[in-house]
DNA sequence: TGACTGGAAAAAATA
DNA sequence: TGTATTTTTTCCAGT
């Protein structure tokens, strides 16, 4: 048997401490630090580093050895430990899906959820997501907790939270749809069965109060209450459980005024406090428990039963400290020890089979996938038997053939990280959306399609398909944040028709997320003009009081059109491609009034400061200012100054800014800060992410070409760095002779005529090498420029297989610099070429760049990722065949890294007593 | 009409 | 606990 689990801990402070003073100590203090940050919109942009600890449970890499995914979804650093043990259970060769690599330790779509201090376990299962899913209840549950007993990851716990009987605020009369949250999960997975009360879609109708019932709509249009969003907000908007669904009507919904019986008052139970970054976050819901225990989970939907054959599973005493300890994803979870976000994203996952829910089972797809067909039909039968009637999307008068690769059950979930490009192929957004677009709510009529700047639409163009066979393009909304990209929670893509519309699509659910499936045409050159799309937003009461849901939606704003599109290969595998645009503001007030960096000429620069920078966004006024800010690992400022900015030359959408000294100009390493662009009391930019130079360091760069800075420094200049994220190369161990990974390839085609990479191309990957793993300490300073050199750093691509590469990916993900939001962390992608038996990964990541297709966000980085090269190690790709433009790295660094990391902390602690009070 | 839009008031959440 | 602000949602009205 064969089990592999990683559990990583995020920490600010030490796991050891943490772990030692409790859990609940350890967020108390984490909280009442984050208690101290400024506003929450700082809060939730800012960056954290973590530090990590390692947690040394692991023998070998295991993980790694067998998935290659591991990489890409550890975006934590701290602690990775993969252990083989029996997981052979569910752990078939043959088994296409075992070989994903299943995030677990992320958020049910993907990442982490909040910084630090956060512990994320990541549950490598073997086991297949198809079987999972069509395993039924009791079965499913058995094979699930077999995997669960090691990862961690609370596979079922997700699930087990919904407490069926117990009405989900966002379930309130109003919501009563198969969206509504209530029935959200369930829906996907999981075993209420065990006890028909407690199965919703057992007894969609069984009680009217609780939304998941509202499923009788599934039967019909007529009864179904599951319009698009846009077409009858009364009905709940949305289609897919989870999603929550109202009457319209003053606030109905809202947790605190209409969740009868859940609050009596925005201020009573069920209110939340929270923050984005690790600020406080309490979930007062009466369902939660402060209690660390299973059975006082805030999820009361987990059964005694259901629990205890969870929790049972985590027989690993230091991964259940750890659990205990910490909290996920830097939000605290007081009433479990839980990761929050780990259980949610077992959930996911195992829901991430593109369950089509149609209406009426009507089939949109003409061609009628049998395969697909079928096998939704039996697998999505629980949900539609309660939601069937969800989608009630029209069928598209263009009719078109579905490719069979997004039939296959074995895809990648949502919240997978993958590449824009793989091989012959890239998936570019040659078009991206404008910065800013209204999303409509439920009780709104739609607000129209996403748009361009040029006041078109975004276009998406797969490159290196030569193939006569269409292929859908899927698109979702995803986050926009420092984390991993995945699913928005609080957002949905919503499907536009209409005379102006040209470009066919038709709504699928896969995991919670709808997703539009766009056909991509041969005869279109694979290009497909994204005019069908608009976005939902969700009430934010509604998602963040669903079960397993720890994201919040306050400020959570931002979101990303993610573009996926599955290529079946002539050897039965599929490469998986994602392009994730850039951030695209959603809120009507932020969009007018908050400044927005798009891009700033220098990403770093000595510690003398003094050049002058350029900085380019929108809502920029003639009083704005910049603030560079270096934060310790806890938060705290430990250091911050207003940079001059040239008065004269401000404009809405540039500003010219002088970059100031650093407090130390004797830094011996490269220093991460951060500066925003402040229009007045909470009216600031994201963070942007900017690295001050020691004087003779050897800085890690990318081969010299035309983007390098003219000034000599040696650095990149990044002309797109606002979406800069993190670097990550591409180093993946190859599992098995089927596992892929290797080295960069550039991506082939595209480009012969367009301009460098796309904005949304993706991320390169980080490096996993131990290095890396070694010196990004979450909280260096050095973090991003270790990310950087450790992308460049070709060594990278000498070490695959190392076990610890997996996690050092792993960190430098989870490490999201604070620009990433815009940048976010862009989808570290990671491509997917799968057989079924073994897919393989790749990562990568998008560097979202809203320049624009002709910008690239990462200068060099660019060049080679952003021409796509997929940093993906392709099975058949090799190191020594691809051409690699990353300079290699002195070995030493890893010394050297380590040193200053030791030194920056040094630094860091002393600063942060001073600092504490200030 | 119905889809979009831009504004803005009302309500809720925070500070 | 009450007040001030900020943010989110819901409404309205015009194109």
């Amino acid at each position: 048997m064969q089990e592999a689990f990683c559990l990583r801990v995020h920490s600010s402070f030490s796991f050891g401490s943490a772990a030692a003073a409790g859990s609940d100590r350890g967020l108390d203090f984490l909280h009442s630090v984050s208690n101290d940050m400024k506003s929450a919109e700082e809060d939730a942009y800012s960056y954290t580093p973590n530090v990590s600890l390692s947690l040394p449970l692991g023998m070998g890499n295991p993980c790694l050895a067998t998935q290659y995914h591991t990489l890409q979804t550890s975006p934590v650093i701290s602690i990775t430990s993969c252990q083989q043990t029996a997981y052979s259970l569910q752990n078939d060769n043959h088994n296409p899906a075992s070989t994903y690599y299943i995030p677990h330790g992320l958020r049910p779509n993907g990442a982490p959820a909040l910084e630090s201090p956060r512990i994320e376990i990541t549950a490598y299962s073997h086991y297949p997501e198809d079987e999972v899913e069509e395993s039924n209840s009791e079965d499913h549950i058995i094979k699930r907790g077999v995997n669960s007993i090691v990862t961690l990851t609370l596979p079922n716990a997700a699930e087990g939270y919904r407490d069926p009987t117990c009405l989900s605020p966002a379930s309130s009369i109003s919501s009563r749809s198969c969206n509504s949250e209530a029935s959200s999960y369930e829906s996907s997975f999981y075993n209420y069965d065990n006890s028909p009360q407690n199965s919703p879609w057992q007894s969609p109708c069984v009680s009217p109060r609780n939304s998941l019932l509202s499923c009788p709509l599934a039967t019909g249009p007529a009864a179904s209450p599951h319009h698009t969003p846009s077409t009858s907000p009364q009905i709940g908007a949305v289609a897919e459980e989870g999603w929550p669904t109202q009457t319209r009507g003053s606030r109905p919904n809202s947790p605190s005024s209409t969740h009868g019986g859940i609050t009596s008052n925005g201020s009573g139970i069920g209110k939340r406090k929270y923050s984005l970054n690790g600020n406080t976050y309490h979930q007062t819901s009466p369902n939660q428990s402060p209690v660390v225990s299973p059975h006082g989970s805030p999820r009361v939907s987990v059964t005694d039963e259901n629990w205890i054959a969870n929790t049972n599973q985590y027989t690993n005493s230091a991964i259940v400290a750890a659990i205990n300890a910490l909290t996920t994803d830097g939000v605290v979870d007081m009433g479990e020890g839980i990761p929050i976000k780990t259980r949610k994203t077992m959930l996911d996952h195992q829901a991430s089979m593109g369950l089509k829910v149609e209406p009426n089972g009507e089939d949109l797809s003409p061609d009628g996938d049998l395969c697909h067909d079928e096998y939704v039909s039996r697998l999505a039968l629980k949900k539609e038997s309660y939601c069937g009637g969800f989608l009630d999307v029209p069928q598209h008068p263009y009719s078109w053939s579905k490719p069979k690769s997004y039939l296959s059950p074995s895809l990648p979930s949502l919240d997978w990280q993958l590449p824009s490009c793989s091989g012959p192929y890239s998936l570019q957004i040659e078009v991206q959306p404008k910065s800013h677009h209204r999303a409509h709510y439920e009780t709104e009529g739609s607000r129209g399609a996403v748009k361009a700047l040029s006041g078109g639409h975004p276009v998406v163009q797969l490159y290196g398909y030569m193939e006569s066979e269409p292929l859908t393009l899927q698109l979702f909304i995803g986050t926009a944040d420092d984390r991993l990209l995945r699913p928005h929670a609080f957002y949905q893509v919503h499907r536009i028709t209409g005379k102006t519309v040209s470009t066919a699509s038709h709504e699928v659910i896969q995991s919670n997320t709808k997703i539009l499936e766009i056909p991509l045409l041969p005869e279109n050159n694979m290009r497909a003009i994204i005019d069908c799309a608009g976005i939902l937003k969700l009430r934010n009461s509604d998602i963040e009081l669903r079960k397993g849901e720890t994201d919040i939606g306050r400020k959570n704003t931002r979101v990303r059109l993610v573009f996926r599109v599955h290529i079946n290969q002539p050897n039965g595998r599929t490469v998986s491609l994602q392009a994730a645009s850039n951030p695209i503001e959603c809120s009507q007030r932020s969009a007018q009034e908050l400044p927005l960096v798009e891009k700033q000429s220098v990403d770093s620069y000595p510690a003398s400061g003094g050049k002058m920078m350029l900085v380019s966004g929108l809502n920029f006024l003639p009083d704005s200012k910049v603030v560079f800010v270096e934060k310790a690992q806890d938060g705290h400022h430990l250091w911050e100054t207003e940079a001059k900015v040239d008065k004269e030359s401000v404009k809405s959408s540039t500003l010219v800014v002088e970059i100031p000294p650093y407090r130390n100009q004797r830094i011996s390493s490269p220093v991460q800060v951060n500066f925003y662009i402040c229009n007045g009391k909470r009216k600031r930019s994201q963070y942007q992410r900017f690295t001050y130079l020691p004087p003779n360091v050897p800085i890690i760069k990318t081969e010299p070409n035309d983007e390098y800075d003219p000034m000599g420094s040696g650095l990149p200049v990044h002309s797109q760095s606002f979406y800069s994220q993190p670097r990550l190369t591409p180093v993946l161990p190859v599992p098995d002779s089927e596992a892929c990974l290797v080295g960069t390839y550039p991506c082939p085609s595209r480009h012969t005529n367009i301009t460098p990479s796309p904005p949304s191309s993706s991320p390169t990957l980080h490096d996993l090498t131990p290095m890396a793993y070694n010196k990004c300490l979450p909280n260096s300073p050095t973090h991003g420029s270790l990310m950087s050199s450790i992308h460049e750093n070709p060594n990278n691509l000498n070490h695959p297989a190392s076990p610890d590469h997996s996690s050092s990916l792993t960190m430098l993900q989870s490490q999201g610099s604070p620009n990433h939001h815009l940048n976010s962390p862009g989808p570290h992608s990671y491509s997917h070429i799968y057989p079924s038996s073994s897919p393989s990964s790749s990562p990568t990541s998008h560097p979202s760049t809203p320049g624009g297709p002709a910008e690239s966000p990462f200068g060099p980085i660019s060049s080679q990722n952003g021409d796509n090269s997929p940093t993906l190690l392709h099975e058949d790709s090799s190191s020594s065949s691809i051409p690699v433009t990353i300079k290699q790295e002195p070995r030493e660094l890893d010394q050297m890294y380590l040193d200053d990391v030791n030194e920056i902390i040094r630094n860091d602690l002393s600063s942060i007593s001073v600092h504490t009070h200030a």
